[in-house]
DNA sequence: CGATAAATAGATAACGGAGTCGTTTATCCG
DNA sequence: CGGATAAACGACTCCGTTATCTATTTATCG
């Protein structure tokens, strides 16, 4: 698991408040509810965006959560930092406490690369690119589940859960 | 931290373990103490690289723990996946529980490249190539601490432990 | 003002990873 | 054979993450 759970509700749930960013507030456990994820432990990742200032919330009944700043500008980066803490992906890779640039472990020099692009996943595209995709791939889903699965392309169980 | 603990704790000691990689036998405690890791807990990693068949092992008095190949002949890939399990780094980045090739999340199609590119850092090199570079760091490393250190290439005090 | 809705805060439980400890089992050596 | 050594094994502690529940505070609306 390259991100912690906390992260995975983080990310999942700045997308899905992507969807209604004009400035509505949307409730916590509308949110989780949505995404089906746990209400109680996505109001603890919420907190922490808020105190983060990647969302904005709103007490009282209507109150709830929303993007600080427009979705075309906020990086999914912040989001996975805001929760892992800025030590994200630091450190060596093998676990040698004195691993450095010029004491480099054996995976050192391969390594950097390897969380160069990691970093430039997650810093290379925005909320809102990642929304307008999430829902064409859940609108593709959809119309496929409608009109039933009619050719199976690939063989036999192989699909599904990710996890 | 990419890798958990354990499987750093593996890795190290594979590559420790090519150091005398003549068929002799080495305690974990000693393995342990040369590197400074917690022996009872290297035992556990210890006992599930046995039962990979990457060491072999040996009771009793003269006994201990050795590589069950030439060092040159294993991958750090197959130590990682002995201990965190062959759904290393399988699982949707963020989460999604229905990610798949024909359902993508909105990171799929850059987290591909990448997870690919670990696989191939853990599985492009073999531990003797390991073994010789980590030597070679810290005879450096050594030849620097006895001679003291005379220049300081870099500012102040960024440099040290990279946890 | 009072009812309601929602974030916020805190306590706590379940779980797995990390680490320790003591006992058992196998092997060697005298 | 008997004692010493060292891995194997199992039970246990400790801690951070994950998850849930229950107040408490804050805001809104009628």
């Amino acid at each position: 698991m390259l991100l912690s759970r906390a992260s995975e509700y983080g990310v999942q749930t700045m997308v899905e408040l992507c969807q209604s960013a004009n400035g509505e507030f949307v409730s916590v456990n509308e949110l989780a509810h949505r995404r089906g994820l746990s209400p109680s432990f996505l109001s603890k990742v919420a907190k922490q965006l808020v105190e983060h200032g990647l969302v904005a919330s709103q007490r009282g009944p209507g109150g709830g959560v929303r993007l600080a700043r427009p979705a075309s500008r906020i990086r999914v980066i912040e989001v996975v930092e805001a929760i892992e803490g800025p030590e994200f992906l630091t450190g060596c890779v093998m676990g040698l406490p004195e691993c450095s640039e010029h004491a480099p472990c054996p995976l050192h020099a391969q390594w950097k690369p390897v969380r160069e692009s990691i970093l430039q996943m997650l810093a290379g595209r925005t909320l809102s690119a990642m929304a307008v995709e999430l829902n064409a791939t859940l609108a593709a889903r959809r119309r496929l589940a409608t009109r039933g699965p009619r050719r199976r392309t690939r063989k036999g169980g192989k699909q599904g859960s990710g996890r």
